[in-house]
DNA sequence: TATTAGCACTCAACACGATAGAGTGCTAAT
DNA sequence: ATTAGCACTCTATCGTGTTGAGTGCTAATA
């Protein structure tokens, strides 16, 4: 069932002209704003042919037309076109993210606030996984008798860091074990900590088996609790904002949700593969956010996915805008977390 | 001008049943409800009298009255009974908090939860000041040619982790510049790292002198711009689910002024010195929310204040419980980072 | 055959008016 | 000093009528 080229025409201008109103578009309006060359009647007849095919819906009777999830759909998929963000956009990009000193978990919670500044939605930003990079380092410190901090360094440059008992070792004590984990763990996946690997010399650790042991244990409990939901969000204002979620109910519905951070991160984590994805609508599973869209893509380091941001608005979304946008933010963040030279570059320039 | 003993119980009255019913509460049901012993007319009489003194006010002439920003004072520092917290709630909060093995800032995350879920409002957390505490290790380690990692760690157990420029140093110089500093600005705090003193001993620094006067630099920077606006926020949507801003509009502010998280940390600073603060409607200076109250209390590490939890509702909120409520999430907070051994008991007795 | 003008019809949104109900202030009686 | 009674005020709500945007259908037109 192929659309002729006038009920392409057509209907991207309901799409145009919805995404800039937020008003259902109606025949009239079409036949006057746009150069369509044909009269409202013909439109009509269209619009009524694109209704029944399920590319727009009326919501009763007598009101305009809006895309349906399908259209946007169709929309999104072959007609829109790229749009070129502007070179002072991406400018400020790369200065507030790249040119200031920031302590990676800060430059996360940066990145989240431009997107949402920019795009006028709620943004969010997946922290980098943890599991998903080789650890570099880790130090044990002494805090008190029986506590420790463990702080792990992964070749990315993110920072973990837990608290572990001790048994009244000395900072000497702990420091040769130390020495001793980093030398057997160094290089390694995170999340692929093998008990038996580590543990399998069995020189060397003498009296303090036992406490490295539990170290390693803990160490694994910590990943898999942890790193799963760990979420920014910015700009959730910006939902009372939208016309579309200034009715009360709405409101509360996708506010509750978006609270809901370790729900939340499961929905972005579905399709992590992708680079970048847009899911508009019903498309969505979760039936508190079924009116929205969310746009999301993958950051990445050494070519493995680390993370994700993106941003959720209603379906009434400029997708062209909206996508280059969350894709210039994530080539940036990939660009910092592999610390290429060039970056330094940028940084040595401009201090 | 002192209030009668009978005006103080109508007031009382009109207090509680306004913060149950969220309803303005007039004569009749006052004197059907609660047993004053005065017919309605008396209580009209009074209830004019208070409104006089501006203790209670009239939405328009016929509706009932209700508590004014004035009359929360009073109710708060000289009229509420004390609330005693369920243990049930109590062990609730304590297992959350304590004897799970928590990252720190997830924990300061979670205690944000936990504040947010038992008080059905919103609820914000500063996280805990480094500058504030002193310092107890540093590392450096090496992520590429021309960047290396800098981990600090306070007394408190607080990670801080920042990105450096190096000059193609081996992990080996990083590791013998990060003993001479850890050895030099251990103990200090670490908001008055004076360059001078630690550099006038210029024996044992040599070539790496530049460097380090760089990176002291560069920590004093990363400290007077970062520490300032950490900020979690949980249960936003509670924002919604209070009546008295489920007009959109007024909604709308909140979440303004809850998005401005630099400003917002500048105003939950304002009395820090203060244990507990109770800031009610309008005594707060910030026009976005001066229909809110806000109840925060510090949380603190050997005495000294290191940051601050509370929340945000509106003005008619249960005062007494929510106040017991901050109290004892900070006393479990204090409690935590101090790390006493109490502590490590209840953990050990938990795994 | 495709297009268009014209017209009757539908429905949401808005304004208007009437009504009910909760609450007050005042006055006169207790 | 307290209270019953009453007139008054104001909001909230409901039904009604009107307006206007937009549709679908039909008949005329190119």
């Amino acid at each position: 069932m192929q659309l002729t080229e006038r009920q392409l025409r057509i209907f991207q201008a309901i799409v145009d002209d919805f995404i800039e109103t937020a008003q259902p578009v109606g025949s009239r309006t079409l036949s006057k704003k746009y150069d369509l060359g044909v009269s409202s009647a013909t439109i009509r007849n269209e619009m009524s042919d694109l209704e029944e095919l399920g590319f727009i819906e009326q919501l009763h009777t007598s009101s305009g037309r809006i895309p349906s999830d399908k259209g946007y759909r169709l929309y999104v998929d072959s007609l829109m076109r790229l749009y070129k963000m502007a070179n002072i956009h991406k400018k400020s990009i790369r200065d507030q993210l790249i040119s200031k000193m920031l302590e990676s978990e800060e430059m996360i919670r940066q990145a989240s606030v431009i997107l949402s500044q920019m795009s006028d939605l709620t943004s969010f930003i997946l922290t980098p996984d943890f599991k998903a990079s080789r650890l570099k380092n880790l130090k044990l410190v002494r805090l008190s008798e029986n506590r420790a901090l463990l702080v792990l360094v992964s070749e990315s440059g993110i920072v973990k860091d837990l608290i572990v008992r001790i048994n009244n070792l000395s900072q000497d004590e702990l420091d040769k074990i130390s020495n001793m984990l980093r030398f057997r763990l160094k290089g390694k996946d995170a999340n692929r900590l093998s008990k038996g690997e580590i543990l399998k010399v069995e020189d060397g650790f003498g009296n303090y088996l036992g406490f490295v042991d539990d170290l390693i244990d803990s160490i694994g409990k910590h990943m898999n609790r942890n790193s799963a939901n760990r979420i920014y969000l910015s700009g959730i204002s910006n939902v009372l904002h939208t016309p579309e979620f200034s009715d009360v109910e709405k409101a509360k519905c996708i506010l509750d949700a978006l609270d809901q951070k370790d729900k939340l991160s499961i929905v972005l984590r579905e399709d992590l593969e992708k680079d970048i994805s847009v899911r508009i609508g019903k498309e969505n599973q979760w039936d508190e956010i079924k009116e929205c869209s969310l746009v999301t893509a993958t950051y990445k380091l050494n070519g493995r996915v680390i993370g994700k941001i993106g941003v959720i608005g209603p379906t009434r979304i400029n997708y062209p805008k909206i996508i280059s946008l969350v894709e210039y933010m994530t080539d940036t963040l990939t660009e910092v977390f592999s610390g290429q030279d060039q970056i330094n570059k940028e940084v040595n320039g401009d201090e």
